[in-house]
DNA sequence: CTTAGTGTACTATTACAAATAGTACACTAA
DNA sequence: TTAGTGTACTATTTGTAATAGTACACTAAG
């Protein structure tokens, strides 16, 4: 499920934190679901411990996840909700990259067929 | 011209070459001005002047600027062109963007109007 | 020619964050 | 009791950014 690229200039425990954000906001992870443990994770994407740890905290200390010592760490009931609007504050760098692109010479058009594009891709998920 | 942010995560050379990338975009420098030089714009910023030349070299290997040594560094004759077709990468940002807040429940209608907002800021310009 | 101002190249050092290594402790459930 | 959890802690390694300092070749102005 989860995976890491080593080359990438973000780092290891970003990128989990990252992944399993995706996840819950694609609801391949619900409220309540188990997460891998701390070694397992560890294990499976040959990292360190501890690496795994430090990501786990940043998302407890999100609200998106619930650690409890000796069972678990598990995905909140308002994982869901707490995302979507985290993810909110995405539309100022949304306008942004629209300025970026302007300022590049690309027409209008050219961005509006691209959301078209985005949103029918999701009309057939 | 110039400023930096000491606190950025984004490194100072790198953030000097997104800046003169974007003034030459802006038309705030036309190709065959004379950028600072290396000493004197490290002054300016109180940096060190390996930082600015790695800003530097990083700029004239993508063919933005021409160093001439002895003279000073020059803004190319097609830096802008190549500047337009590098942002057009960013088209597939764009739309990684886009997929994240339509995954956050933004409604296709909120991207169109800030689109429309970003292309009439343009005009009044 | 001299001088000041350019870009360029190089080595050494410092500073910082990420990642690793290893250990230890408390808790839970089988 | 045992194995599997999360958690905490220190020490170390690694890589990159940034700094520090020096040196060289070139150009233009005097």
């Amino acid at each position: 499920m989860f995976s890491i690229d080593l080359m990438s200039r973000t780092p290891i425990y970003e990128q989990i934190v990252n992944q399993l954000e995706d996840f819950v906001l694609k609801e391949l992870i619900k409220p309540g679901d188990q997460i891998p443990s701390v070694r397992g994770l560890s294990l499976e994407l040959s990292t360190n411990p501890n690496t795994i740890q430090k990501a786990y905290s940043e998302l407890d200390r999100r609200g998106i996840i619930h650690s409890v010592p000796g069972r678990g760490c598990f995905i909140t009931m308002d994982a869901k909700s707490i995302l979507s609007e985290q993810k909110l504050e995405k539309v100022g760098d949304f306008m942004e990259l629209t300025r970026e692109l302007l300022l590049a010479g690309v027409p209008k058009a050219t961005l509006l067929e691209r959301i078209e594009e985005v949103y029918s891709e999701q009309k057939n998920a």
